[in-house]
DNA sequence: TTTCACTTGCAACTCAGTTGCAAAAAGCGT
DNA sequence: ACGCTTTTTGCAACTGAGTTGCAAGTGAAA
């Protein structure tokens, strides 16, 4: 509940010139605190009894998303698992990869991997990203 | 109706071990012709009256997929987009451009990027996906 | 403290994809 | 061509993540 970066959290909203409300700062500590991208319903656990509303947890991830403070990471399963921006750079975020044995995702924070170039004319690329698969060192043995 | 490709199909099934029916054969047919990634839904209404049931697609997708002849290249707005895969390298497709403005998704053939590194022991990686992000063209000006 | 635009919660909805099961049909040996 | 076995198909009902509309609540500026 009294987490650290609740602090930080608020300077975030201010920064971003959203407003102070209870939902922005659960969310933004629930992904803080996991430090791994998780879904709305994992947010949701997280905050338990303080949980805000199913609906209000996507508006808020919207709202955060559009300000560049959270990304969209990937999707599994048909859903969609969030993290917080901050280890990304402008154009990219760290891959992510997922193994197709235990469906464990893992974010590889130190691959780095050139901005594709398009041979075609006129294409502005704003945003990469890069998804992995195969086997993590648990199932690879 | 008569594309010029069935017999090619009818081979590709041969090879695969797969049984000769009137759903795959169909949705392999609809899949060459787009030669673009297309939705479960563009599938059957290429077919239109002679379009085999929801369900079936989705099982001859699977089916075609875990046999390595087609990919389910990426997903749009929660629908998953399909294509066949002999354009793709065992570990790698080719990356799809997804216009933020006009929200047009488009295959990048021509690009070529290397696989990721891992640093941590142990990662055997299968497979790897890029997608890009930004300003088509004809919404580029 | 008043005000007002922004934000939240609820209920109802959407719709891609899945599941279970009985009927159909592909392929094989005769 | 005929029946037999196994695989595949179609239908109906279901699932569950995410969305929409709207009335009630709240942050913050004046
Ligand atoms: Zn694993
Ligand atoms: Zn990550
Ligand atoms: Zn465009
Ligand atoms: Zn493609």
């Amino acid at each position: 509940m009294t987490s650290p970066g609740k602090k930080r959290n608020s300077e975030i909203l201010k920064n971003a010139n959203l407003r102070q409300t209870h939902p922005r700062l659960a969310v933004l500590d629930a992904l803080m605190e996991a430090d791994i991208p998780i879904t709305r319903q994992q947010i949701a656990e997280h905050l338990s009894d303080s949980a805000p509303d199913k609906v209000t947890i996507y508006r808020v991830l919207e709202c955060l998303i559009k300000k560049g403070i959270v990304h969209k990471a990937f999707m599994k399963e048909r859903t969609a698992f969030f993290e917080m921006a901050h280890n990304c750079s402008k154009t990219q975020c760290h891959p992510h990869f997922t193994c197709t044995s235990c469906r464990k995702t893992v974010c590889i924070k130190n691959a780095k991997m050139p901005l594709a170039e398009i041979n075609e004319q006129g294409f502005a690329i704003k945003h990469q990203k890069v998804e992995l698969e195969g086997l993590c060192p648990e199932c690879n043995s």
